[in-house]
DNA sequence: TAACAAACAGACTGTTCTGTTTGTTTGTTG
DNA sequence: CAACAAACAAACAGAACAGTCTGTTTGTTA
């Protein structure tokens, strides 16, 4: 009777695992629900059923467990470019396609909304400021080369599709931000493709 | 002797005036140098040297102080706007010159930077949702308006003005939130130049 | 000038929050 | 199985917060 088959008990490793996932994960959909400001170790915690003293032993303070989330949400991010380049890697990856793989990563899912969530938030936060700077850089470096994968930017060509993909990114940024004010992505959808056409007779 | 004849008592209503101007000023300075999450109005009284009981009797709860200070910061964002079309009413206004004039609306002064805060909490915050979505939708409508103004969208066009106006908004936006992070603007402003030449090219 | 209302000041209440501490349970290891 | 450390639980302390309250000063007006 006493143990059931089915059930080992778990291993340590396996108990810190699992808590700090449902830690992440709580925080990640706070953030996305009732923002960033908005989100205590306290909501995290009930929303978890987690106990207070299971929190701090994971996450001794609010900025470390910030921090994890910071981590995740680019890494989630990471993630996705990552399936892009793989799968794209056996026919030529073009790019408009990767184009509409950012406008998409912008608006289905909330992981844009917590990034912007997070970069408004930096501005007036030291350790967050630090923090974020270089994660967004690499991961705009990461997107500039990856345009620059996709168009060679040919010696004919007057603007460098890096150059392109970073004003992308901003385009889109400011987009995701009036998204969470104003869900009116047909309009957005018609500026966004002019700003295709546009690049599409730039970049020839 | 009693009164000195340099200075009369002040009248009521210009106590609420001055009263309700320090607030204000505490208050923007206060988003500007420590975010929107962060404003508190014990923060915003021990600013401007006043105490609480005035505060509250002025506004009487945190959010009319906040949605007053909303208020204006666009007010005063629709002033620079009036003043450029007025200035520029004598000559003919250039596409390039309201680019121009968006570009530095960003980047001097902090009052883009304090907006961008405002909208991502808007996100997450009902009341103030609903009065930014509105004052965000007539600010984008005036800007559109006064791209239009500019650059009569000829029939040989096959873009309008206003839209390009509008992704330039979106565009600085997203360059705001980024300079809120890593301060940086040789960079984007070489990336605004070429934004601006696509445009040349494209409207034309 | 007397009565009244607006402007202002400061204390108090209840809540929320983060961080700390003390104690209990659970897994690991010699 | 015994000693130990990690995982978890819950209570506490101290601070910040928004809102309400009572009292005082100042301007208005009949």
């Amino acid at each position: 009777m006493a143990q059931s088959a089915t059930k080992e008990r778990p291993t340590q490793e396996q108990r810190t695992g699992a808590m700090r996932a449902r830690l992440m994960e709580a925080t990640l959909a706070l953030i996305a629900e009732e923002g960033w400001a908005q989100t205590s170790t306290q909501k995290v915690c009930a929303r978890a059923g987690v106990s207070r003293g299971a929190q701090t032993h994971h996450f001794p303070t609010k900025d470390s467990l910030l921090l994890a989330a910071v981590g995740e949400i680019v890494a989630r991010y990471q993630r996705e470019l990552e399936a892009l380049t793989t799968e794209g890697s056996e026919y030529k990856l073009r790019l408009e396609d990767l184009f509409d793989f950012l406008w998409n990563a912008c608006f289905e899912g909330n992981l844009l909304n917590c990034w912007m969530d997070v970069m408004a938030a930096a501005r007036t936060d030291k350790t967050l400021r630090t923090e974020v700077k270089q994660t967004d850089a690499t991961a705009i470096r990461a997107m500039r080369a990856l345009g620059e994968a996709c168009a060679p930017t040919a010696e004919t060509a007057n603007t460098s599709a890096a150059d392109l993909v970073e004003l992308t990114v901003y385009l889109l940024r400011g987009m995701v931000v009036q998204h969470g004010v104003h869900r009116a992505n047909d309009k957005r959808k018609r500026l966004f493709q002019i700003w295709k056409n546009m690049v599409a007779s730039h970049h020839s």
